[in-house]
DNA sequence: TAGTGGTCTAGACCACTCC
DNA sequence: GAGTGGTCTAGACCACTAA
């Protein structure tokens, strides 16, 4: 122990080569936290790969792959003919994911367990400006039109309103609805047949309508996710809201060194 | 022009390797954009490492860097001795971005440009309960209390409450300070002496107080963006909210095959 | 010119899966 | 056992930076 402790203060310390993990996940790891402990402050340079090849006894290819991940994952950040260098904090860098909050902590909001879905309602409809523009559809173009109510132990806490393409001719059609449904949306067989999705979360309050539904009091705050999903053809083919309670939702996020 | 066609329909497509686009990053392009176009469709399984070695005629390392970005991008997922399959959307994965909304589109919400702050308040102050509780010290030890107003083009659209630890003795406090401060949060000189920063934010309605120093009725939607810095001994050493006007800020996200 | 990072090769060995 | 992905080597060449 005293040895390692030593070796590691010389700059050294020797991977395991006998671990799970493996040799690149091993020096990211060991980097970062000695970023996070303050041994690297923001603006120091890293040392070079051919040091830390010497360091770790490592080729410079397990060097680099350690390098890519921590410039990916924005720990470090690296320049041609200089060096690589640790990076600050940057909010503006952030990305959250939508959780869901229960007293048990923070999990993920499209998760399958212990939710219910009910469709509140299914029709065709003309499409009216907005969707048209929306779908890149014609004005008054027949629209499927979906009302889902999503439920977790029984509280409504989710107010799905979705607008389908409806083109019977294309075999896609099926498949868009198939994925827009419980089924794909909620329980991870998502995306067959869709290419991507644009998202946007807002905040909104609660309309008289949106909060009967969701048993909240008007004007009570809510996220709006819109989404949009476009097909291979890169056409919008569905497009609409999910209304979710502030009570039961949140985005969380981190910055910084990941040591997890 | 034809003959590459030909080759591309019998899977022989070949890398410019006079391109600038390295090896790894054309055949993440490629095979991106073959599983956008359908070529590829969600469970379907990608030629084995092997094939695309002969296929793009490259080593199996570089087919490898090419498979870990799409594997961490979340394009596809390997297993291990059965091979590499094309993932669906995934709307739980999808992470967001806070960005401010004008006419012209969207912008990083930190970005430095066109931002005034303003301090409104700053005072020392006993922590309270909560304030204690946050930042992991003795309820009644002196905080420092930071007001900000953030404003664009002379509008107010953030309004920021950070409490800081106060201690004197530590050299990193005027560091946290510095850093806690405009030419730190917004300036991109973020993070010198700090590790690792916690981020949620919540969808609620302004108060009387906020309101008024936001210019917006009470009752308007806004985005809490609560947020903790620890520092390199993992103590919380600030602790705050922004309040963000809904009509200026947004979340988005995008989910699924990425050719940007 | 010396040092840096960026890319890439042509294999090797291993663990795992499926037959 | 055959095929798959996962890791790693010991170099090589290139582009860029700074003295």
């Amino acid at each position: 122990m005293n040895t390692v402790r030593v070796e590691e203060l010389e700059g050294k310390s020797r991977l395991d080569r006998d671990s799970y993990e493996p040799a690149y996940a091993q020096i990211v790891r060991i980097l970062s936290e000695e970023i996070a402990s303050g041994r690297y402050r923001p603006g120091d340079q890293l040392p070079s790969e051919s040091q830390l090849c010497a360091r770790f006894d490592v080729s410079s290819m397990t060097i680099r792959r350690a390098m890519n991940i921590m410039v990916d994952r924005g720990t470090v950040i690296a320049s041609q003919g200089k060096g690589v260098f640790v990076r600050g904090l940057d909010m503006g860098e952030a990305a959250f994911k939508l959780r869901e909050r229960n007293d048990a902590g923070v999990r993920a909001a499209f998760a399958a367990a212990q939710r219910e879905v009910r469709l509140l309602q299914a029709a065709i409809l003309p499409a009216d400006d907005r969707v048209a523009r929306k779908l890149d559809i014609a004005q008054g173009s027949r629209v499927v039109y979906l009302r889902r109510l999503v439920h977790i132990a029984g509280d409504p806490v989710m107010y799905h309103r979705e607008y389908l393409r409806y083109d019977p001719r294309q075999p896609s059609v099926e498949a868009e609805l198939q994925i827009t449904s419980l089924e794909g949306l909620f329980r991870g067989q998502d995306g067959q047949g869709l290419r991507r999705g644009d998202l946007t979360v807002e905040a909104v309050v609660l309309t008289e309508e949106e909060a009967e539904i969701l048993q909240c009091p008007a004007g009570s705050p809510a996220f709006c996710l819109e989404h949009i999903f476009y097909d291979f053809e890169n056409r919008p083919v569905a497009w609409g809201r999910f209304i979710c309670r502030a009570d039961r939702y949140s985005l969380v996020g981190r910055i910084g060194a990941d040591i997890s």
